[in-house]
DNA sequence: GATGAATGAGGGTTCATTCAT
DNA sequence: AATGAATGAACCCTCATTCAT
């Protein structure tokens, strides 16, 4: 039966996931347990709280990241697995509305700071190599890069970018990454 | 009686924008009516539904913004108009974090297209004249823009940039807008 | 509509009396409301916890209580507005049966300490009287008193005396009462 | 098996108890069963409800309490025996918080008549003799004196006595039984 | 027009009980 | 026989909205 719950909690963290891509913030308990297939109560055995929910998803989807960024980082030169990465992630943005959304609304943010703060690490030594590359400026840290990309990825969700807007709104900023002074 | 009815539609606009401030999605429609002075009933008269309150907050901000873009536009170059509109706009942008959180809950977002487009003829003016001056790239459409402008809003709003922050990015994306090419 | 709220909040209470009466300490909020005849949000908005509303019941009760006291005293001599008492509060005490099992569950019982101790002083100018007349042992104290009177109470309830049995336990406790040495 | 099986209940039973005791009314099954050192099927196979779990509790309490008193009949004089019994009871009544409590709340208590019937038998033979041997006023039957000791029992429990409460109290009742008339 | 009390659907959460392993 | 994951009715409470005053 342990084979019985792992496989129900990972269905839970999908459905919570798809549920919150579709409803945004306000999604229920109850649409969740619904998706999953599953009764109400077994989300909650899985996560006593909505916050734990919350928690769950976001370290899941940044531990994916990281196995992403890693397998980049081992294929090509710096400066394409920094661009792509970059690229990746805007574009995949859209399945993250609902959780994004959520960790907007206060009081919940504090509970995922830990793994966001663990895949910091990870993105700024991406951007370290494409700086040492010369492929990215000198001036830019790790969080400025960070909010960048953030705030390309709220906007590309909540405004539904298709590719053009993408690679148009990319072009830019990648050219204010790229110039010199 | 007009009078006090217009004064009091007023107020609680006011109101509105102050708790969804602070108070950010999770304002409740009580707290604005304590804050605007009057009864939780005066509320619902000048705005049947909280999402008319809503599309009034925003339709009420855009108007505000139309107004600086002439003022500015009135006053000095095109180039030094656009890029301090632009500062300007990132930088005010934490004042409407609960109405972007508001947003971003399912359903709103539809009620507030129209303001939108009504003030994205604005930026697009803005941004043609800055164009033909030759401050910002030929090949940036409105839409681009306004992507980026609400993208950054959005971020600045959510993670709560400081001045510095703010800069750096400002500059990425300054450069990026100017870049030849 | 003062007037209408006034109302509804004593309608509640006696409700929720009765209802902690029928029901134990397990009556719903909903249950109070149906018998209130209001909707249950109205029980929430006069009494915003469980807790306050238990608090309110026993504050209501003790104040009757203590009214009858003075009531007492200023009829007859101290033997028996003592006595009256004492006999009047335990043939009652089936009315009391819901509220005693909730103070007797964890957690609420700090909530009622201040008007229970507010109670015990009346009381005690009941006892000091009656021990100066001679009519009760001077070597028990007000708790003693209140101690007996509580146990009384909640078995008379509990296992739902009738007239008889109530005079023999009496009886018994009233000559132990007057008992010398 | 079948010697595991037992062992098990009355290890549910004990844990019962202990929970019942530590945590009151509120206490949920699955403490039970952690306590119990088991799993929360197991509770519910040998106590197919927490109602059997209750009645059983409370049938091996008085089973306890008629071999107490078998013992102290055979020990000394009926009179000590009777006052020797009315004491301890009163004394270790802090034990059966929980139950009690639960008791208290509706539709159980009838489940529990029986062995309370069949315990009174016990009690009214105890009594009968120390009213032979003069101990006790012959006025007060054997339901008078279990409802004094179910009343202070309570209390006893509800209220927290101490042991000088304890003394003083149970002072003035024996005085009361003892009396002439 | 203004007020604020009343309403009740709906949300998160708990826990006795069932059932697949 | 034992286990513990799954279930879902029921609980307390919130808050947008309605309506009597």
């Amino acid at each position: 039966m342990r084979a019985d719950a792992r496989r129900n909690r990972a269905r839970v963290l999908a459905a919570a996931e798809a549920v919150f891509q579709e409803a945004g913030a306000a999604a229920t308990t109850e649409q969740i347990a619904r998706r999953a297939g599953v009764g109400i109560g077994t989300v909650f055995r899985h996560f006593p709280t909505k916050s734990d929910l919350l928690h769950a998803i976001i370290t899941d989807s940044l531990e994916r990241l990281t196995v992403r960024v890693t397998e980049l980082e081992s294929h090509g030169d710096p400066a394409t697995a920094f661009y792509d990465f970059f690229t990746e992630l805007v574009r995949q943005a859209g399945e993250k509305h609902g959780v994004m959304a959520l960790l907007a609304q206060t009081g919940e943010a504090p509970a995922v700071h830990k793994p966001i703060d663990a895949w910091r690490a990870t993105v700024e030594r991406l951007l370290a190599r494409a700086q040492a590359a010369g492929a990215v400026r000198p001036d830019v840290g790790g969080d400025d890069v960070l909010a960048l990309l953030l705030g390309l990825c709220q906007t590309a969700v909540t405004t539904g970018w298709d590719d053009t807007r993408c690679r148009a709104v990319l072009r830019v900023v990648f050219d204010g990454l790229a110039a010199r002074h």
